[in-house]
RNA sequence: GGACGUGUAGCUCAGCGGGAGAGCACCUCGUUGACAUCGAGGGGGUCACAGGUUCAAUCCCUGUCACGUCCA
């Protein structure tokens, strides 16, 4: 016998242990199984599970464990990223907390050993996470990115880029992060509104003839001027053109140039020109053949180009000094306050510089072309289908993608350099150092680039390079192109894109056929959840809490295509009272002696109840298989939901009982197995969303009756696939039949207040034979269900019995020595008034000539209907009233 | 400034050209052995606003307002 509740503390470790033994995770060795495959969106190698790794990991699941119960060879492909940045970042906190050497102290061996063995210490921690939430990976195949595979791959790309001169050195201006000291890319760039100054200086002319008034809201990179630029057509300066000024401060000539640039329209249409620090400026400065001065070192102090007395400072100082430089000449003309987006480094925070180095770029443009073009020509889509815009929108104006960062942790780059500093990029040193000594013509020593890849450089490769990519394996064969891949949208530029992009180029093929983009968890205020804004929910402490079904359930029901999700305790907790039902309404048929029948046949079940919920199962059965095929998660969670609680329990159980506990052993028998059977359909269809309660009752009625045909794990037991021919209209009239009329009489006798315990009669006035027989048969069910002390035929509603009327039929509850004749007359009074609006609404329409000649037939037939059945209620109503009248 | 999305019951959301829905919350009643992590019943909405298309609009179109996200 079952416990009353089910107790996840306890089983889901028991069960999810059993599982990885019994080798459920991998794909089946069968040849003729279609595959399936996805792979995992790789979480951060120290990271832990966040409520977004919740959602994105519960729905690969759920498709996961739904393809390889439908008889796919399906692969969920698990593993982790060792992002760059973000871990060297947690190390190196870490190191300064514990009050050992930082890391240019350590040096970049001892450094990068240190990070492997935070990688040791608590890399596991999010794989451990992942199984709590009974996510069934495949983790004999699990993969690091930092993995001797996964360099390789990265190592033969970078090579091959570099030689379809796909990836280049340049030097240009970068997005420069001071604090992490290294080049980060455009979309590792958050611009944020900040408020600030626009400062007013005045350039006095080298002639003495006047001055310039320019407005910057950088102050300190004034040091670095190199022009002054006014707009070709703008009058004011037409004279100026080609005259000097005098920088301030550095004391410096420089000239006054004409560009389309500056706006005329804004400020004084003069703009300060800094070539080094400025991305418009930049190019500026390149029409113009401007000397370019930079000013900063990496960690953003002035450096030796500016005036002595401000070198060393820091930026933000800098700006200080001169503002306060150009008060003490008198040239600060005016100081404006301003609301403007300055870019940070989405990981340090930190205001990100302009900067001018060398890098390494990887020409997205030309491998954007084949990417734009598959998803176009669909040979990958997105669901839904509106994200392809924010896709091809991106990719259209995609913009060269530097690579290079000045970092220790990640892929170094396969690079080595020369005595006069030519690069020889090959996949091995010994290589490069061949390929160096045919090149002088003599040995040579080379030196590595310092530079690591940007991490997603690595995991764009993650679909192919998993598989074994560059190895022919036969995984690779059989599992690449993926099917779907499951991922966030804040990430389809870093990563999709990137995927796409590399996979085609590297294997001629989509890296997935299918892109579902899931919603993103935010909090109330609609932001995203962070651990700065301390808003974020622990995953984990709600499967403590309410078990992973629970949440795993929320979280499927909740992600609704492109939108986001505010998760509640509350509708968690919902979702866990959803499990415990379905534990008891299992518990229930225990005690009744539901047990699998041998060679039970569904399409032979004679009771039309049994028909019935055959029927049901059939349809909620349908409905599932097709919404998960189409990563419809919250309509398969939706129908899983209602025909588990409202029909099952709520109808099935309730009038199944008095054929469990009667004298009629044929069928009782047929119930019982009616019972266990749709149980056993029921476990199947909710193991996707509900792993470990399905999976613990799956097994507890094991033993129950005839043995099961598929053995072992619920997890890999075959997917229903349920004929139409289950469905019997006959059998749903009469259920229909029945429930409507203790459910209205339920109504009738709570909407007067009857007592409880007061037992009428149910009389049955006017019905079809068909009615009469069903409601004949089911005399003691209603009788049960409804609180009636039996059911009687008769020929007219008696005076003082309270008449309804379900599908047709009219019944009636004599009650009225129980009733408040008032509180009757009011609430019949009420109905009557909503049926004549009704009423007067309907013939409206059917007044209305357009609507009888346009409408279609049907619809035409069906108001003519539901007008003929209103004005009959509200006879009957009226009746009721006048009796009512009567007796009062 | 551009793109995308959202405005439906107190809250969270589903629906979508022909009778306004669910869960939670709220009110009333109820422990007959599956379940009080429960059961039964009930109240509650000019479906943001204004136009248009249509026999018919919460749903389609246009505009307005509000909010959100992304990109400049």
């Amino acid at each position: 016998m079952l416990d009353k509740t089910f107790d996840p503390k306890t089983a889901e470790p028991r069960l999810y242990e059993a599982w990885e033994k019994s080798g459920g995770f991998a794909p089946t060795d069968d040849p003729n199984a279609e595959p399936f495959s996805i792979v995992i969106p790789p979480p951060n190698v120290t990271g832990s599970l966040h409520i977004g790794h919740a959602l994105n990991n519960t729905l690969q699941d759920v498709l996961i464990r739904f393809e390889r119960m439908r008889g796919k060879a399906a692969l969920w492909l698990p593993g982790t990223d060792h992002a760059g940045i973000a871990t060297q970042m947690v190390v190196e906190r870490q190191l300064a907390q514990s009050g050992n050497l930082s890391r240019r102290d350590l040096g970049r061996d001892d450094f990068v050993a240190k990070v492997w063995e935070w990688k040791a210490q608590s890399g596991g921690t999010i794989v451990n996470q992942l199984k709590r939430l009974g996510a069934s990976c495949d983790w004999s195949r699990e993969r690091f990115t930092l993995d001797e595979g996964l360099s390789a791959a990265v190592r033969k790309v970078f090579v091959q880029l570099h030689k379809q001169k796909l990836i280049y050195r340049d030097k240009r201006l970068v997005n420069w992060d001071p604090h992490f000291q290294t080049a980060i890319s455009d979309l590792e760039v958050e611009a944020r509104e900040v408020d600030g100054h626009f400062w007013h200086f005045a350039y006095p002319l080298e002639d003495g003839s006047g001055e310039i008034v320019v407005a910057t809201t950088r102050p300190e990179t004034m040091l670095a001027d190199t022009a002054v630029a006014v707009h070709p057509s703008d009058e004011r300066y037409k004279a100026v053109v080609g005259k000097a000024v005098r920088l301030p401060i550095v004391n410096r000539p420089i000239p006054i140039i004409a560009d389309e640039y500056p706006d005329p329209g804004k400020g004084s249409g003069a703009v300060k020109i800094t070539p080094a620090h400025d991305f418009n400026d930049f190019m500026v400065g390149k029409r113009h053949n401007l000397p370019v001065i930079n000013i900063f070192d990496d960690f953003a102090r002035l450096n030796d180009n500016a005036p002595p007395e401000y070198r060393g400072l820091d930026r933000f100082e800098a700006r200080r000094k001169v503002v306060e430089a150009f008060e003490a000449l008198g040239l600060l003309r005016e100081i404006e306050k301003t609301r403007h987006t300055v870019p940070h480094g989405d990981r340090s925070g930190v205001v990100v510089e302009p900067y001018l180095t060398d890098q390494w770029y990887v020409a997205a443009e030309v491998l954007a072309k084949p990417a734009i073009k598959a998803v176009e020509e669909g040979d990958t889509v997105f669901v839904p289908k509106n994200w392809e815009k924010t896709y091809f929108e991106w990719m259209r104006n995609i913009q060269p993608w530097c690579v290079s960062r000045q970092l220790w942790w990640g892929h170094r780059i396969p690079a080595w350099y020369g005595p006069d500093g030519r690069a020889f990029v090959e996949e091995t040193e010994a290589e490069a150092q061949k390929k160096a000594d045919e090149h002088y013509g003599r040995p040579v020593a080379l030196k590595q680039d310092e530079d690591v890849l940007d991490t997603w450089f690595s995991s764009g490769l993650w679909p192919f390079s998993t598989l074994g990519w560059p190895e022919k394996t036969s995984d690779l064969a059989r599992f690449y192109p993926t099917h779907t891949l499951i991922t966030g949208f804040d990430i389809i530029f870093f990563w999709v894109a990137r995927m796409m992009m590399q996979g085609l180029h590297f294997t001629g093929q989509v890296p997935f056929k299918r892109v579902f983009i899931n919603a993103l968890v935010r909090d109330a205020e609609g932001k995203k959840m962070s651990k700065s804004k301390g808003n974020v929910m622990d995953p984990l402490e709600l499967v403590d809490d309410y078990g992973a079904d629970a949440l795993r359930f929320t979280l499927t029901a909740m992600s609704g295509q492109a939108r986001d999700i505010k998760l509640s305790r509350q509708r968690i907790e919902g979702y866990r009272n959803f499990g415990t039902k379905l534990w008891n309404a299992t518990r229930f048929c225990q005690m009744n002696g539901c047990a699998r029948a041998e060679g039970f046949d569904p399409a032979a079940v004679k009771a039309p109840l049994n028909r019935w919920i055959v029927g049901e199962t059939t349809r909620t059965a349908q409905a599932v298989t097709a919404a998960l095929a189409d990563c419809g998660f919250g309509e398969a969670s939706e129908h899983l939901y209602r025909f588990i609680w409202n029909q099952f329990c709520d109808w099935y159980v309730e009038l199944a009982k008095p054929l469990l506990q009667g004298d009629d052993a044929a069928a009782r028998a047929e119930t019982q197995a009616t019972a266990a059977w749709v149980l056993d359909v029921i476990l199947k269809l909710l193991h996707p969303v509900m792993p470990f309660i399905t999976e613990e009752l799956w097994l507890s009625t094991a033993d129950l009756g005839a043995r099961r045909g598929e053995g072992g794990y619920l997890m890999t037991a075959r997917w229903p696939d349920l004929p139409e021919s289950l469905i019997d209209a006959g059998a749903d009239a009469e259920v229909a039949l029945i429930i409507a009329a203790i459910t209205e009489g339920r109504s009738v006798r709570q909407g007067l207040n009857v007592p409880p315990s007061a037992q009428p009669a149910l009389l049955v006035v006017e019905t079809t034979a068909a009615q009469r027989g069903v409601l004949e048969a089911n005399a003691a069910l209603v009788q049960r269900l409804l609180r009636v002390s039996e059911v009687r035929f008769v020929d007219a509603v008696p005076a003082g019995a309270i008449p309804y009327v379900v599908e047709g039929a009219t019944l009636a509850l004599p009650v009225a020595d129980f009733i408040d004749i008032a509180a009757e007359r009011a609430r019949l009074t009420k109905e009557v008034g909503s049926l004549t609006g009704e009423i007067a609404k309907i013939s409206g329409k059917l007044n209305n000539a357009d609507f009888v000649s346009r409408a279609p037939e049907e619809v035409v037939e069906e108001n003519r209907e539901r007008l003929a059945e209103t004005q009959a209620a509200k006879a009957r109503l009226e009746e009721a009233l006048a009796r009512l009248g009567a007796a009062g």
